[in-house]
RNA sequence: GGACCCGUGGCUCAGCGGUUAGAGCACUCGGUUCACAUCCGAGGGGUCGCUGGUUCGAAUCCAGCCGGGUCCACCA
């Protein structure tokens, strides 16, 4: 990358040799010179170049990381990131944060109270003594407080974050942004101003969106109660009860409801019935949305305390009758109730009730009862002027873009959820009646009532256009957080501005979080970014499952949130973020435990010791390495392990580049760890020490070594950085690379070499004779130190160039042909151990391999004569009837033994 | 109430139509401390939730049921 400043690697990391490794000795220095030498800023733009651009699912200003955070951002994204960056595309990675509205304010005003302050004129403040401005003043000041914090917890996990480009959802630009945004959407019709029944959160004071309304089963009691009819009635008229878990509400009654269908009030809908205690006069009507097997059939309408009745009252048109307070207090128009509080009017609403003999029973009901998802506080629907945002207009396009596949979503089961939810969504509450947050360009005039919206970039209007007066008023409401998150992708790159940074990295490739946000944000995201843009925000979704806790998804109010930083602290970022991916199919929830993590920190450890070795030799033979590290070694002098570890690699690079892909991010990781522990360190480096090389062939085993640490750390570093960037810092200072890169963040992806299938076979083969050899010793129990006789033979041709192998990692001497002693089969090798065995033992042996060997050759035989054979694909019967031919050999060759024994 | 996901060895998870179903952890046994206060080697352990169906062939596809989870929803 060009024009990048880098300068030279930090010495603490070139010289860092720890035993284990430990990750703090090198995690800051690497992420601050990383981050200094430009490797996170994309370069100059270059002709005909495919950027790779992510936008960080910002966290809250004022929040800490979560596991899934570090699932999320260091698991997945920084892989992709990385990943992307090193197979050359011009990488934007853009970090931020939101200012979070309602929570960060909730935080700050618990600071506040600390010292003693609080908001002005709210009673549910901690303190008083603030005004707006002053109140906003103390929130900036705290943001300086909580936007390095939580930055720095992102460095902590290794992102590679353009640092350059970080943006804030309150940014001054950010709110120019946010308020040409809205100045569209009103012009345009898409947000109107309209009294409706919100949720309406008595412990913050705010109006909150369906989106933020939880649900928890909950026990109440269940009230029936008698409305009397308002006029005589035949003998035998059935009497109105209602069932209500609201009794206090009953005031504020302006109908009943019975299904329009049902046979028990048909003939009497149209007829008028008392409210207890209010004693109006309401008709009872009839309404779909009853539901005649509740309670007794009849709905009491509440249409300024209820979602359902709001709507049931809009289609009959009935009063709405507001009878409690954005405070919790039961209004005037609750008559004998008023003044009280909602719970201890619920109480006085019973007393009076079974005082005039209209309470008829209650019971337990365990119902659905909603919160708000901030604090937990129960619902109270309230009637109330808000802004709301037309969205089945906004949704339409977004549905079609998924639908016709220019955008992708990933796991794809995903768009079922996404179209369920965008085919029938509702309008969205925009305003917010708090103080932190993006204001709402709205005034109102106090004379004529005149509602003025500013131009674009207009100055904040002073004087009413339409009566002149100069008493206007700002809406104090503020927006809705997600509002402004929803412009993220355009808007951070200079929307509306044309810039160059809007025109070469919008759209994005890859929209990367939990599928828990998918419509708080994703689907907002499309919406806005087809609407402002008229172009989809990204190309591909790729969703993350959960991070649970005891099958549990991990919320603050259930207290069971696991910190990632104390983990990062102990066991490194590499261990933490690899455990977090390792193993995990696309989109599936993953239970988290120190078993994992203990794991990951082992991998990463065998890693750095596995480059540890290798950077050992490369000290001990400097002269070995006569040509780029990353160029394949050749020669005469490779050995047979040499050439196949090399093809192996070869082979790796292969697989890993296809997972990755696949966005297979659990099977990269699974691959990696099978690559680098089990053939790298157990079977290679093992052939490489130096007491087991053949004479001139050491060089070799340098030149291989490192070649394959080269390759090995380029593939492992999008998940584990720290550990591969520390290796290959002081394995580069050995000698250049053909791309000559400074870091492996900008290095270049493998590309895959040329492999030796056939030898990668054999030496497979010789694998699994190792394996049987040691075995045999193991059953004999024979001291590790004694020298066996090994005789292979059978088909064991192909097993000759591996006999030194072979002899050198089981402590035996091998031969070829004859030999004494049963024979153990291992493919077609007749693998013969000659240990001290009794005769029967070593017949009884036998003669369960053959009882095997036919069951296993009965399999085949029959499959072959079934069905199978004309009915299935050629190259599966091919394999199988080569499978047949093996069986019979092996069948036949214990038979022989047998006879022999 | 609806939708979706999951149910595979003691635990955490891969595999999602074709060899004797894999990995890590845990467990048993045997070594080692010469890259790895560790590591290496070997082993035991699974009727792939249940019941049907489709197929030459099912852990894998379909249906139903049971259990767990998540989301959506106006049952008072």
């Amino acid at each position: 990358m060009a024009t990048q400043t880098h300068t030279k690697p930090p010495q603490a990391v070139l010289q860092y040799r720890g035993k284990n490794f430990d990750a703090s000795a090198v995690e800051t220095f690497l992420y601050d010179w990383w981050d200094a030498s430009g490797f996170f800023t994309p370069g100059p733009e270059r002709p005909g170049e495919k950027p790779f651009v992510m936008m960080l699912p910002l966290p809250n200003v004022t929040g800490d990381l979560h596991l899934g955070h570090a699932l999320g951002f260091g698991g997945y994204e920084d892989l992709m990131a990385r990943w992307h960056r090193m197979r050359g595309e011009p990488t934007l990675w853009l970090p931020g944060s939101d200012h979070a509205g309602i929570i960060a304010q909730i935080v700050v005003e618990k600071e506040l109270a600390k010292e003693g302050a609080g908001r002005k004129g709210k009673d549910s403040s901690p303190t008083l003594g603030l005004s707006r401005a002053e109140f906003l003043a103390e929130m900036w000041r705290w943001m300086d407080h909580y936007k390095p914090r939580i930055y720095k917890q992102l460095r902590m996990l290794g992102c590679s974050l353009d640092w350059t480009r970080v943006h804030f959802t309150m940014d001054p630009d950010m709110q120019r942004r946010v308020r040409i945004h809205f100045i569209r959407m009103y012009r345009k019709g898409h947000l109107y101003r309209a009294d409706r029944i919100v949720h309406w959160c008595l412990t913050c004071q705010t109006t909150y969106s369906d989106l933020e309304a939880l649900h928890v089963v909950r026990t109440d009691q269940l009230s029936y109660v008698r409305y009397p009819w308002a006029q005589p009635m035949p003998a035998g008229t059935p009497d109105v009860v209602v069932a209500t878990t609201r009794p206090e509400t009953i005031v504020a009654d302006t109908a009943v409801a019975v299904h329009p269908d049902d046979p028990r009030w048909k003939g009497l809908i149209g007829r008028e019935v008392l409210v207890p205690v209010s004693e109006r006069k309401v008709k009872l009507i009839g309404d779909l949305a009853v539901d005649r097997e509740f309670g007794t059939g009849v709905l009491k309408v509440t249409p300024g305390h209820d979602a359902t009745d709001f709507e049931i009252g809009q289609r009959h048109g009935l009063q709405v009758l507001s009878a409690i307070d954005t405070r919790g207090f039961m209004t005037p128009a609750a008559g004998p109730l008023a003044g009280l509080d909602r719970d201890t009017a619920r109480t006085a609403m019973i007393e009076r009730l079974k005082e005039k003999g209209l309470l008829v029973r209650q019971e337990p009901i365990t119902h659905n009862v909603g919160i708000h998802d901030r604090c937990e506080t129960v619902d109270e629907p309230l009637v109330m002027k808000q802004w709301w945002m037309k969205m089945a207009p906004l949704a339409k396009p977004a549905i079609e873009a998924v639908r016709r596949g220019a955008v992708r979503i990933v796991p794809k089961y995903q768009e079922k959820i996404y179209f369920e939810w965008m085919e029938n969504i509702r309008d969205w509450p925009v305003s917010r009646q708090i103080w932190w947050g993006h204001s709402i360009p709205v005034w109102y005039c106090t004379d004529c009532n005149e509602i003025v919206v500013p131009d674009e970039d207009a100055p904040d209007p002073t004087a009413c256009p339409k009566c002149r007066s100069t008493e206007l008023r700002q809406d104090p409401d503020v927006l809705d957080t997600w509002f402004s998150s929803a412009l993220w992708p355009h808007s951070t790159l200079g929307w509306p501005e044309q810039t160059p940074d809007l025109a070469r990295f919008y759209p994005g490739s890859v929209l990367e979080t939990g599928y828990d946000i998918l419509f708080f944000w994703v689907a907002r995201m499309l919406m806005m970014g087809i609407e402002n843009m008229g172009d989809i925000p990204f190309q591909t979704v790729y969703l993350h499952g959960l991070v649970t806790t005891e099958r549990r998804k991990m919320s603050k109010s259930k207290g069971n949130v696991v910190s990632p930083v104390g983990m990062i602290e102990e066991h490194g970022a590499d261990a933490l973020r690899y455990a977090l991916v390792n193993g995990i199919a696309a989109g599936a929830d993953s239970e988290f435990s120190e078993g994992k993590l203990e794991n990951g920190r082992r991998f990463v450890n065998k890693l750095w010791n596995a480059g540890r070795f290798g950077l050992a030799q490369l000290e001990a033979r400097p002269s070995a390495l006569t040509g780029p590290i990353d160029v394949a070694p050749t020669g005469p002098d490779l050995t047979e392990a040499d050439r196949w570890i090399l093809s192996r690699t070869e082979a790796t690079v292969e697989d890993l580049t296809r997972l990755l892909e696949q966005y297979q991010f659990g099977e990269y990781a699974t691959a990696l760890q099978q690559f680098v522990w089990t053939e790298l360190a157990d079977f290679y480096i093992e052939l490489a020490k130096p007491q087991r090389r053949p004479a001139g062939s050491l060089d070799a085993a340098v030149r291989t070594l490192a070649y394959v640490l080269d390759r090995v750390l380029r593939l492992a570093h999008p998940s584990i950085p720290f550990v591969t960037e520390t290796l290959a810092l002081q394995l580069w200072a050995h000698g250049r690379t053909s791309d000559d890169a400074p870091s492996l963040v900008v290095s270049a992806w493998p590309k895959p070499g040329a492999r030796d299938a056939g030898l990668e076979d054999r030496f497979g083969l010789a694998i699994e004779v190792i394996r049987r050899i040691r075995e045999r010793r193991q059953e004999a129990d024979l001291d590790p130190r004694t020298k066996v006789q090994v005789a292979l033979g059978g088909d064991a041709a192909p097993l000759q160039p591996f006999a030194e192998i072979i002899a050198s990692l089981t402590g035996a001497e091998v031969r070829f042909g004859g030999g004494e002693g049963a024979p153990t089969l291992v493919r077609a090798v007749e693998v013969r151990v000659d240990v001290p065995r009794e005769a029967a033992t070593d017949r009884a042996r036998l003669e369960k391999e053959l009882a095997d060997a036919l069951v296993l050759l009965e399999k085949t035989r029959v499959l072959l004569g079934s069905e199978f054979a004309t009915k299935a694909p050629a190259p599966v019967i091919a394999r199988e009837r080569a499978k047949l031919a093996e069986r019979e050999a092996a069948v036949a060759s214990l038979r022989s033994e047998l006879a022999k024994a």
